[in-house]
RNA sequence: CGGGGAGUAGUUCAGAUGGCUAGAACGCUGCUUUUGGGAAGCAGAGGUCGCAGGUUCAAGUCCUGUCUCCCCGACCA
């Protein structure tokens, strides 16, 4: 029986999304408050990112260590602006035994009470620097340039699948550098990095640029961001890099003789991006029949679905698969057929189309005879007939476009939504009747930026350029062109 | 932490003013017929009605307490 589409988007966004991430097998909540079960076709994409991201994180000479979860609250009480940053939403270990009470329950030990608690670590700054403090002596150890993967927990008040869960999983890489110019320099190589794998293999465009004073990471001299826009016209914060400046250094004493026997303290970089990436493609790419995948990101490319009657039309249709199939994988294209027997065909459609699986090739009795089979398209729902000997061909050219049809789709939607606006009024009215990103010309500052959202609900989401124009604000002079958005 | 809502089968929910053996749909198991866009019939399995008290001849339903979850805000990747 039919059952009901996934819901459209605009009625109810969120709970579209939510439907995509259900009906795709995704993640679902988990018992623990706030946290997330991630199964395995969600899992499959973060492997996506370890793997393309990861590389890519290799390549600029960066290596991957492990830190531990546990960070001293001592540490952690270093840095002044980051403590304030974290303070509200951490998880706190106090004790580390358990005992049975009378009534045979399980209940903390008091006896067990640690003498320092220790946090689970919301980022790994502190615990790393403490580290890096004895690993820098000599302007010879510099640069430092290393990647951790691993799980983080901020003890966030309202969650959501993959955009904010409690605990998530991320990548984070630390630097350390003899000179300003050298940290500046790593921190943008890196968002570059970022904004390469996202447009690249994710097929979601950006914007970047430098976050305001008010946005920036706790602890850091600049922030660069990342900012995609979801399909309710929403922005998504989808990687950061920070300049940290001299400012950790001072804190943990990380310091080293140049090569005038002068100490000096190190500059340093911090970049991190999550699981939340996995949110933004969903939300950027699904459709009202599920999630729609970019072929760059999905474990399965190609699903081949045989169609038999008989037993005799099922052996042949079957020989037929499995020939298309490895013709695929000499192509380096990845495959899987769909062999249950207890399901219709219909049903499989619909069950590998909520799934975003790039490709369908239907093969049945009559494509068999033919020597055609109908190859489909998720993106555009698009079928043809192709021949079987033109099939691999096909298909891997089929992989590219929609690979750059669904970065084109999302980047004119992104076009279509960024707006120019110069005066506060029209600004307000903007926001009172729609979403978007709106360029303007911003003098920043703390006030007006809380101000403007109190006003709007909007917030600036990056710096994109200088010029000359007015403060949307104020109405004065002012040179920063800037985009501003209602934030996730 | 403010404002709403909800806890009943694996899931989504229905069970009005208390009343017979607690229901449906989907899912699950078995058999049969099906199979080119979410198949159908028949037969089954599955419940401490969130938890603890109380009122009553009788509580999923009323009262008190308590816990949890969801949505919208404030906070954040």
């Amino acid at each position: 029986m039919k059952k009901e589409r996934i819901t459209p988007r605009g009625e109810n966004y969120s709970q579209w999304y939510l439907d995509v991430i259900r009906e795709a097998d995704l993640a679902e909540n988990s018992i623990v408050r706030g946290c997330m079960v991630i199964k395995p076709n969600g899992y499959a994409l973060w492997e996506k990112i370890q793997e393309n991201l990861g590389r890519m994180i290799k390549e600029t000479g960066h290596r991957n260590v492990y830190f531990p979860i546990f960070i001293p609250k001592s540490l952690l009480n270093k840095e002044a602006e980051h403590v304030e940053g974290f303070a509200k939403e951490s998880a706190v270990v106090t004790h580390h035994r358990l005992k049975l009470n009378s009534r045979k329950e399980l209940m903390v030990d008091p006896a067990s009470r640690l003498e320092e608690e220790v946090i689970v670590r919301p980022t790994s700054e502190t615990i790393m620097y403490d580290s890096f403090a004895r690993w820098v002596t000599s302007y010879r150890d510099l640069p430092i340039l290393i990647n951790q993967w691993s799980n983080i927990v901020r003890w966030e008040m309202r969650t959501r699948l993959f955009l904010r869960t409690s605990e998530f999983l991320w990548q984070e890489g630390h630097t350390a550098h003899a000179t300003h110019d050298e940290a500046e320099e790593e921190a943008l190589k890196m968002l570059k990095v970022y904004k390469d794998f996202v447009e690249e293999y994710m097929a979601v465009p950006l914007i970047s640029g430098e976050k305001s004073e008010g946005e920036k990471f706790p602890g850091a001299l600049r922030t660069y961001t990342i900012e995609a826009m979801m399909q309710d016209c929403k922005a998504l914060q989808a990687g950061t890099s920070h300049n940290l400046g001299d400012n950790f250094a001072k804190a943990f004493d990380i310091t080293y003789l140049d090569k005038n026997n002068e100490k000096k303290y190190v500059w340093q970089t911090s970049w991190g991006a999550s699981t939340r990436l996995i949110g933004a493609l969903i939300m950027t790419h699904s459709d009202d029949r599920g999630l729609v995948l970019p072929p760059k990101m999905s474990e399965t490319q190609v699903v081949i679905i045989p169609i038999w009657k008989t037993q005799e039309e099922r052996k042949s249709v079957e020989k037929v698969c499995s020939k298309i199939e490895s013709d695929l994988q000499k192509e380096g294209i990845s495959t899987s057929t769909d062999y249950r027997d207890y399901l219709t065909p219909g049903f499989k459609f619909n069950d590998w189309e909520k799934k975003g699986i790039p490709v369908r090739i239907e093969i049945g009795p009559k494509d068999v005879e033919k020597k055609k089979a109908v190859v489909c398209r998720r993106d555009t729902n698009e079928k043809k007939s192709v021949e079987f000997k033109n099939i691999p061909k096909n298909v891997k050219n089929l992989m590219e476009d929609i690979q750059s049809d669904m970065f084109k789709k999302a980047k004119n939607f992104l076009n279509d939504n960024t707006h120019e606006i110069e005066n506060f009024e029209d600004f307000k009215d903007f926001f009172k009747n729609k979403r978007g990103f709106v360029k303007a010309f911003w003098n920043q500052s703390k006030e007006s930026e809380g101000e403007i959202k109190y006003a709007t609900g909007a917030s600036s989401r990056c710096l994109i350029g200088e010029g000359n124009g007015k403060c949307i604000f104020t109405g004065k002079p002012a040179k920063q062109k800037w985009v501003f958005g209602i934030g996730y």
